[in-house]
This record gives structure tokens, sequence and C-alpha cells, in this order.
DNA sequence: CTGAAAGCGCTTACAG
DNA sequence: CTGAAAGCGCTTACAG
């Protein structure tokens, strides 16, 4: 059932039936009426990969990406972009195309957006790391009627953004049940977070609060004890803390970020042991203190499936009109040492 | 670059670019070795979607789907449909279409497959469930040109088979990290194994000794009690297993099949607490023994990806010729009660 | 306000 | 062995 047939029924020219299909003016109502009415009838739904033979040669559909700058050999951002790539290439005899552009500071994230408008983008795909900066990227966009969506994490913002990422509170609950299954009620807590010159990571505190939570829900009395970091080269924990680790003896560690194998090795620098850890990415260096057991757990963002969620579900939104949600829950996702490589 | 940019710079027409790409007869040695050099050149791939907009019109790409048979309002079996449907739904543009068909034993299953050789299919996703009828219909699909995937669980064949599914054994193996990590060294553990007319299931026994693995591996030496149940109605513990069970006190419980919430209910009749379960398979009575925190951890074989990615790769093999492996590994996935809903 | 024609990249059936 | 034409379902630019 196409197009050709509902012209046919309705005793006009496909042409008028596609005006009708996209909601163009210049038609009398009685004819919109008489086709709606066929459409509504026959349950008449557009041919997309027809329609997007066509228009990939005029028209393509674009997104413009940035992202943190990524130098080093093995880069967390590397990720969305490898998922991005993937989604792309499905979708580029559709028509899809991308631009990548990449930040440093909230200069660089400023003068790219800037850039970005300068150009027409169907949608803009970026992570929400300066407040004040994707407030006005959402103004700007609201007026253009380009569509942004945010990956990584969600953050309050003044207008209406889209968000593709784990609920970082929810995470955090889900380290909670997992490090308390291992350390149980009578261990020792201590939640590590990251800060940079802003202060420490919103998701960071996400996930502490959602950690804090579950064990307060299973009547742990304790306090459990709250530290962050700016993780430089040369880390150390600080002397206080480390007396602390040494005189406890069970020790759970929740590490909010991708930084867990630092503490790792700093805990073994110090001599100690009986320490459980739960830290969040799959990178290099905590998947190896996952396969040494250093590591008992890391919850995976799905970085890749984030990038790939973003460019399908934009172009189903524009391509086929399906909504886009305000927020894409990325699952959360339980790596251990036995199925770290079976996916 | 397009056929059309081909054909010019080969002096030639589309039509036989075209027969070239198919690799039809009739084109003269010097033509298709001029022709393939430019392809080679200028790294001409051709428009699967293009390609498709007009064979979806005269030759569809056909699927026949074989599960077994789901009556009850939950049911497993409907999970791989669902998978299947979306991507089915996603490539329906494309001329992709499937058929369903169902068995409930050996018998069924053989005249189902009679059934579909009898008209023309690309290929075949079934289950292998019954060996010998698994091989024969391997071997009918060779002769046929048909691919055949088998979801759900791996077995020994004589032909080249396609599966996609969890590895069994591995997901054992992360079983017996997390019930170890509850239960501990001073605990006892038992595994509870599905039973049928032909014995104990296959993949249970693969999950069982991947557990079994596990629990070797650090050290633990007393015994792993096992026990194989057919469960009906009115299920109840063998008593010789109830005396133990309320002999001990930590008990670890690795349930290797859907039937963990069966066995919460038994254990709850007859007063027996300090147990930690694991199981496997998101049915409603499984989920609401995780909320209810009777069951620790259930591993998703994530059935509707299963069904899915069947469809996908399939179309990907058949229409743009990508390898298809012999072996595809559904991700082991671990559920618990704070990452239940937020995927 | 409406229609007819050309075309997206590919495939087929037919002509030569 | 090769080419020209028609067509997949849709979109556009133009004609009226």
């Amino acid at each position: 059932m196409g197009i050709k047939q509902i012209a046919k029924l309705a005793n006009v020219s496909i042409g008028t039936v596609d005006r009708v299909i996209h909601k163009r003016p210049g038609v009398s109502k009685e004819t919109k009426a008489k086709i709606l009415k066929i459409i509504e009838e026959t349950g008449y739904t557009k041919n997309t990969t027809a329609s997007r033979l066509k228009l990939a040669s005029i028209k393509k559909i674009k997104f413009a990406v940035l992202l943190p700058e990524t130098k080093k050999e093995w880069n967390y951002w590397k990720l969305p972009i490898q998922g991005i790539n993937n989604a792309v290439n499905e979708l580029k005899e559709m028509g899809v195309a991308v631009d990548f552009l990449y930040f440093t500071d909230s200069n660089t994230y400023t003068k790219s957006i800037e850039f970005i408008f300068l150009k027409e983008y169907n949608a803009i795909i970026t992570v929400p790391f300066f407040k004040k900066e994707s407030n006005t990227l959402l103004q700007k966009a609201a007026k253009k009627k380009t569509t942004v969506v945010f990956l990584d994490t969600e953050i309050d913002l003044e207008k209406n953004a889209h968000f593709i990422r784990q609920n970082s509170h929810q995470a955090g609950k889900v380290a909670g049940r997992l490090l308390y299954g291992l350390v149980g009620a009578d261990g020792e807590y201590l939640v590590i977070n990251k800060q940079n010159d802003k202060g420490t990571l919103v998701n960071n505190l996400q996930r502490e609060d959602g950690f804090k939570e579950f064990i307060k829900s299973v009547q742990y009395k304790k306090e459990i004890l709250s530290k962050s970091y700016i993780f430089k080269k040369d880390f150390n924990l600080c002397p206080d803390l480390i007396t602390w680790l040494k005189t406890k003896s069970l020790k759970g560690i929740f590490v909010t970020n991708s930084k867990s194998h630092i503490i790792v090795k700093a805990l073994n620098k110090e001599g100690i042991t009986n320490t459980q850890i739960i830290g969040f990415d799959l990178n290099d260096k905590n998947i190896n203190c996952l396969k040494n057991e250093e590591i008992s757990f890391l919850i995976n963002q799905q970085p890749e499936l984030q990038g790939y969620m973003a460019i399908k579900n934009l172009f189903n939104h524009i391509a086929k009109q399906e909504t886009l949600k305000t927020n894409y829950n990325i699952p959360i996702d339980i790596i251990l040492k036995e199925n770290l490589l079976t996916s």
C-alpha cells in the first residue's frame, strides 16, 4: 500500500497526497480531508526508506557532535564516538552525516557552539558539563528548531533538553547492594569522588547519594566516609585516610568514577588489604584490576551505546517523526571478571 | 559514487556493472576485469537501501521461525518473538518478512521443519532442543542453501550451525562469583537443575559446570550438592534435601534455570532461611522475588535481544553479504533489585 | 490548488 | 555479451 494507491483511491495525483502527508500548504480543505480519511482507513504509513533514498541526495540529515577532546590513546570519549560512527554507518545510505567537534574547556565549548550554529544542523549531540553554556545552547537551539541531545550526565537545565545516560543515583544504589553483599554490616564504607577545578563532579555526587540511600536502607548505622580527590600524577591518599584504612579490618570502597585503578595502586603502595572495591568504566587499567581481582565490580556506562542511541533516536525522530524521550535510560550494566569478555 | 558513475568510468551500461557486482554470468572477461578494477579503485559499495527498495516489491527476504508453543500468559518464548518482531518492523521496508511456527515435541518439530521446506525461506530461526532433529534440519538446509540460526542453547551438531545465545558455562562462572561473594567460604552450596523426560537440560548442566569451576577456583573444599528436579505443580523439595538445608546455617543456591521462584516458595513453606539464591530469567514471579529480596540475583539471557539479533544478523548476511558468526555471544546481564527497571 | 515529469540508486526483463 | 527502458515508493521543481 503506497502513495500511488492512496492517490488512486482519492482520485488525485501522488503529488497532492505527498503534500497532505507532509502537511505542506496548497491543498483544498476537501481534498485534504478526503486523502486523510483514506490514509486513516487504509492504515497507510510512509515508506521512510524510499523517502530517504530520494532525500539523501538533496538534503542530508546532519548532526553536530561536540565532545571533550581525546588526545590519549585510551580515552573514554572515543567510545561514544565509536557508537556514533556505528550508527552513522548503518544510516549513511539514508543520508545521515555527522561532524565532530571537540572542546577542552568552557571557552572552546562556547566557541564550538557558535561555530555549529553558523551551519545548518538538524541536531546537536554533546555533554552538559557547563551549566550556563548548556542553557545558552538550548536557547539558541530552540530558536533555530535544532534538537539537542546530551550524553553522559543529567543536570537541571532551564529549557527542555534530551538526555541519554545512565541514572547515576540508581547506579549508586546498585553499587550499594553489590558492595554491601561483599562487605556486610560489620565492615566500613568509603566513597571516593573525583574533583576538578569546579568542584566534585555532578554524577559522582548523584552516585554517592544513591549508594548512601541503599546502605542506609539496610539499617547500617555507622558513618560512611566520603572523600573527594583531584586525580593527578603521583596520586596519594591523604594521611588521615591511610590511618583510618589501616585501623579498620573489612573495608568497602565505592569509587564513583573511572579512577578505581588509581585507588587500587595507592592502596597497594600502603599495603592496605582486605578491601572490596567497586568502580565505573571499562578502561584498560580498570579491566586489568578486575582481572587481577583487585576490583570486584565495574559498572559500565555503555558509552558506545549512548552514542549509538543518540544517532538512532534522532534519526527516528527526524525521519520518522517518532517522539524523542526526555530521558533515555542506559541499563546499569554490571561487569565482573567472568562476564568481561563475553559480549 | 553510484553504479551510474562506475558505468560511465568503465564505458559500459549500468546493467553490465550490475551483472559484475552480483557475479552474474554473461559479461566478457575483459569488461568484467575493467569494471572490477574501477570498483576497487573508487571503493564503490552497493547501496543496499536502494537495492532493497526495488527487491522488496519482487522478492522478499523470508524467514521461518520455529519456537516452542506459547500458551500461557507469560511465556519465555514470547520474548524472542518480541525481539524478532521489533527487528522485522525495522526492516519491513527492506522487504523482510517472517512466518512463525510452533512445536510442542520432537514430532511436531519434525512436521514443522518439513512444512518449512515446502516453501522457500532464506533462513530458519529455531532452537536446538532435539539433537537428532537438529542434525536432520541442518542437512536439509545445507542442500537447499538455507541458513539456520539456533537461539537459546548451544549444542554439538554435525554440520556447521549458527548460534545466538549466552555462553552457559561462562554464565555459571558469573553466578559462582556472585553467590560466593554473598555466601563465602564458610557457607554451603547447592545447585538445582531442571529435568524433563529426556533428562537434565543441557544448558543447566553447562551452567552447573561453570559454577563449580568457579567455586573450585577459590579453593572451596566442601562438596557442592546438586539436584535435578522435574518442576510440576505442587513442587516439593525432597525430604533429605530439606533436612540438609535445615542443618546448615548459611546456604547459597544456584538455580540453573527459570524456576528459582518455585524454590523460594518451597523454602518458605519449610521455614528455611539464611539462604542466598541466584537464578535465571526475568519472569514475573522471579522479578517479584527479586523485589522482595528473596532472590539476590537473576541472570538475564536477553531473549528479546537474541531474537532481534537473529533477524538483524541474517539480514546483514543475506542483503549485505556480511559473514554470519558461528557463535554470537549475548552478554551475561546481571540483574538485581536496583537495576531491574532502569532499562 | 493540482498534476505530470524527472529522478534517488538499483534491478529486472527484454531486445539485439 | 551488452544496452535501454521500466519501475521500486517517494520528493521536488515546474507547469498550468
